[in-house]
Parts: structure tokens; C-alpha cells; sequence
RNA sequence: GCUGUGAUGGUGUAGCGGUUAGCACGGUAGGUUGUGGUCCUGCCAGCCCGGGUUCAAGUCCCGGUCACGGCCCCA
């Protein structure tokens, strides 16, 4: 038996109508907030993503060399192949630009529950403006997306790597140095709550451990951006410069008018997401229910353009939403709710079967195509049984109407229209638009 | 990268050394010369793959594959 590749998933019918309803859904919500849908070719070449990511990426990457050896690689992210894009095509177009993408990435890890070698990301960038109210656009569009899909108990964190980059620097960290320059690993200890580990760096660079108290103060304020005023006493306290502190208050000031408030919202200026092309605000997003593989959105504010000769386009803002993953999540939260609805608007649309009974089929192609063209979604029945294994059938397959048209109808220029949920059944006059009327 | 659990028709399961491998759903063909979601009958379809132990393996052992967990990492 040939099977699927490892990680890999097939998608039926009755699982595509969900996807699509969410897909479509996230694509409405995009629109709404100006961003256009792009898309990139599958795969790219190897270069764009060892130069974001570093050579590391490799191990982890579908690489391989074409039939001229050129080194390609299927995208393992989106968001390189974007400002990719946006170098190669965009550099005349008026900025900023709101871009939208979807599609599937593919990673060579140990797949699991809500982890796939080929994933669907759903993302936003836009580039060409920074700032709170840029920021606040973003995050927004991201609120926005999670609420319009019904999602509950899911947590945002907003943290703010300026902040962070001041306080390490401030503290005399320096930015430069091999293997990994001492701020950048401090950031990544933060990141993971490693206090140990961060005295420990702290002594190594001759930093005084007092320093370690007031930035797990500062980690341990827990709440919405009442916590700011908290942040800047411990701030003021440290002689860290304040500017990127009030940024981030504009910016979650304006999240208040611009999204509905999510069922929670966390400040963490630790939150350093553990990329360094991140530059300023940064944001996650965590549903608990989903375990080890919890986090279903993430991005921030990054400088990438200067990678393609865009300077002036960096800083720039956006994130990556996991398709799969908030799928999963509310999929989980249905089941527990006992509702059979995932996605709003995923249940079809209704559908007529039309079945013609000891007839000549011809007779009826012509209504099939009218009523097609009027918008009904029709279809013919091919398998010519008699009426109860007919209507059996269209029951299972979900068809909501049946009309059906035998040797006395076509006598009499009329047909029965029944209605299968209701159980309902009406006879009209064999032509579309009176079919149309009760369908 | 480390580690745990599991794998029987399309789906869900029973069997745990010797059975014609059972059941339910499903699919399909009928019972029915114009009315289903109730019933009856026939048929379709399975022990993940490769080794080993044994007179005998779906069942025990080893390896692989795949899935699902827990760390690490990431998205």
C-alpha cells in the first residue's frame, strides 16, 4: 500500500468545505482591514532563507538541487518570500503596502499533533510604515481574525524588544560578539524564563545581580496595559530610556478602539520571541487547550528589507497565523461546547438533486442549466434507481430538495419538489423559475 | 535531538499462541413497475512492513514505518 509522506495530511471533501469557510473568513477579515492577498512560488531558492535565518535553517529545510544544480528549497515560511516579492516586483508601488498570504510550508521536523512537515500559514505584513498606530493596525487585524472565528480562551502577550534591547544595553551588555552577541543571548534567556542562566551571564560580564531582580519585577507583571505604569517605575528605577515604553501604551491604547477585547490580554516585555530580526513590538498568541503546540499566531515589528536593499522599508510589521493549529483549537473547543459548527459558515450551501423517474433524462438537462444559471446548486442523478433508494441516497449525501419528474409530470407539464428535512413535497410546473420558487 | 504509548476491513471495535478472525457503521446489489432517513437478504472489504521464537504467530521477541503524547526546538 503506498501511503501519504510522513507529516503530510490529505484533505476530503467534508474537511475542505471547513478550510475553505476558514480560509474565506480570514480573507474577509483581511480585506476589511485593507490587506491584498499575494502569493509566492512553493519553492525558492535556498539563499533567501539562509540569509534570514542563517545557515542553521538548512537541517531543517526540503532542500535540493534542481537538474542544473541550482539550490531550492520548498518554502519552510512565508514571510521571506514576501519581502522577496516586494524587492522583485513592488519597489515602485506607493507605500505602505498591506499584504495578505495563505498557503502551505513545509518543515523537515518530527511531526505530531498540530505540527505537519507540510503546514498552512495564513499571514500579514505591512511594510512601508512603522510606529504604534502601524503596530496597532496589525495586532488588530490579528484579534480581529482569532474573534471572527469564534475562538475562545486564547491569551495574546505583547512584549516590546526595544524595551528589552534598552534595558540590556543600558545595563552595559554589548550587541556585538561570537558565537551569540551577549544581548541577544540575554534576550533568548529572558524568553525562556531562565534566571539562573541569566545571573549567571550577568556575572560573567561583570553585572551587578540586583539587575536580575528588577527584570524578573518586571517579568512577573501580569496583566493589560494597567501593568505599563508598573513597567515604567521599575524603568525609571534602572535609568532605562522611557520612549519605547509609551510606543507600546499608544499602541495598546489604540487596540482598545480598534479590536474586541481578547480573553486575555498580557503585557510581558520578556517576550522576545527568540528571532533578532525583531526590532520593536512583538506578539503571540497562546490557546492552552492545544498543549506543547499551544501557540497559534506570532509576529511582531522586524527590520528584513535592508536583506533586499530596502532600508527605508525597516522597520516593517506583521505575523504568521497557523492555520492548522487554530483549526485544531477550534475544533477542540466545538466538541466541548457540543456544537457541531466549527467554523461559522462552514455548513454548504442547499442543494437539488434532480432525478428524473422512467424518463427520458434529455428532458430535463435544459431546467438543470437553468436552474444553475439562477444560482441553485444542482445536481443530475446518475444512478436511475427507483424513487425510495433515490431519495435515500440524496438524504445521506446531504441534498436538501429533490425534484422529481416521472412519466405522469412530464404528461402533465408539472413536477414534485420535495423537501428532505422537512419532508415536505409540493408539485409545481415543470420549468425553472416555478422549481426555483420552492426550492 | 531525547523519550513514552499505540497500530485488526473505508470507519469504530472484539479476539491475545491453535477460531472458517467476530460485531457495528459504511459501500454495493436486491426484496419494491412512483416516495427515504424502519426492516430483511446477498455481496465487498481487514490482522502496518520485514525478520525471529514455536509443531503452530493477528497474538510473543527484534528492527522499520506511521500515528499520538512528554521534553528540546520552533511556527
Amino acid at each position: 500500500m503506498v501511503q501519504r509522506p510522513r507529516g503530510t495530511r490529505d484533505f476530503t471533501p467534508e474537511v475542505m468545505s471547513r478550510r475553505l469557510a476558514f480560509e474565506n473568513l480570514l480573507e474577509s477579515k483581511a480585506l476589511s482591514h485593507g490587506f491584498k492577498r499575494v502569493q509566492t512560488p512553493i519553492f525558492e531558492t535556498l539563499d533567501l532563507f539562509t540569509a534570514k535565518s542563517g545557515p542553521g535553517v538548512v537541517k531543517q529545510l526540503y532542500a535540493f538541487q534542481d537538474k542544473s544544480d541550482r539550490a531550492l528549497t520548498l518554502r519552510p515560511e512565508l514571510t521571506a518570500p514576501v519581502m522577496r516579492m516586494v524587492s522583485e516586483e513592488m519597489r515602485g508601488s506607493p507605500k505602505p503596502l498591506r499584504l495578505s498570504y495563505f498557503g502551505q510550508c513545509f518543515r523537515y521536523e518530527e511531526s505530531k499533533k498540530g505540527r505537519y512537515r507540510e503546514f498552512f500559514q495564513y499571514g500579514a505584513e505591512l511594510i512601508g510604515a512603522n510606529g504604534p498606530f502601524a503596530e496597532a493596525e496589525v495586532v488588530a487585524l490579528a484579534i480581529n481574525m482569532l474573534d471572527g472565528c469564534g475562538l475562545e480562551d486564547y491569551e495574546v502577550r505583547i512584549g516590546h524588544v526595544g524595551v528589552l534591547r534598552d534595558i540590556l544595553t543600558g545595563l552595559g551588555l554589548s550587541q556585538e560578539g561570537e558565537p551569540e552577541a551577549p544581548v541577544a543571548s540575554a534576550m533568548r534567556l529572558l524568553d525562556k524564563g531562565d534566571w539562573d542562566g541569566l545571573s549567571e551571564l550577568f556575572v560573567k560580564n561583570g553585572i551587578d545581580s540586583s539587575a536580575t531582580q528588577s527584570l524578573r519585577s518586571l517579568s512577573e507583571l501580569d496583566g493589560g496595559i494597567e501593568t505599563l505604569e508598573s513597567a515604567r517605575e521599575i524603568l525609571t528605577t534602572m535609568g532605562v530610556p522611557l520612549e519605547s515604553l509609551d510606543e507600546l501604551k499608544q499602541l495598546l491604547t489604540a487596540l482598545e478602539s480598534l479590536a474586541p477585547t481578547p480573553p486575555s490580554l498580557k503585557v510581558n516585555l520578556c517576550v522576545a520571541r527568540g528571532l533578532d530580526y525583531y526590532t520593536g513590538m512583538v506578539f503571540e498568541v497562546n490557546v492552552a487547550e492545544l498543549g506543547g503546540e499551544g501557540q497559534v499566531l506570532g509576529g511582531g515589528s522586524y527590520r528584513l528589507l535592508h536583506l533586499f536593499g530596502l532600508e527605508d522599508l525597516d522597520p516593517s510589521c506583521g505575523f504568521g497565523l497557523g492555520f492548522d493549529r487554530v483549526l485544531l483549537a477550534l475544533e477542540a473547543q466545538a466538541e466541548r461546547a457540543g456544537r457541531s459548527e466549527v467554523v461559522p459558515g462552514e455548513t454548504p450551501a442547499t442543494t437539488t438533486l434532480m432525478l428524473p423517474f422512467r424518463i427520458d433524462t434529455n428532458a430535463v438537462l435544459s431546467i438543470v442549466k437553468e436552474l444553475r444559471d439562477a444560482g441553485n446548486n444542482v445536481e443530475l442523478d446518475l444512478r436511475g434507481k427507483n424513487i425510495g433508494k433515490s431519495l435515500d441516497w440524496a438524504s445521506k449525501n446531504g441534498f436538501s430538495n429533490v425534484v422529481i419528474v416521472g412519466p405522469q409530470d412530464l404528461e402533465n407539464g408539472q413536477c414534485s419538489v420535495k423537501n428532505l428535512v422537512s419532508g415536505e413535497q409540493s408539485v409545481v410546473g415543470l420549468d425553472s423559475s416555478s422549481i426555483s420558487n420552492v426550492l
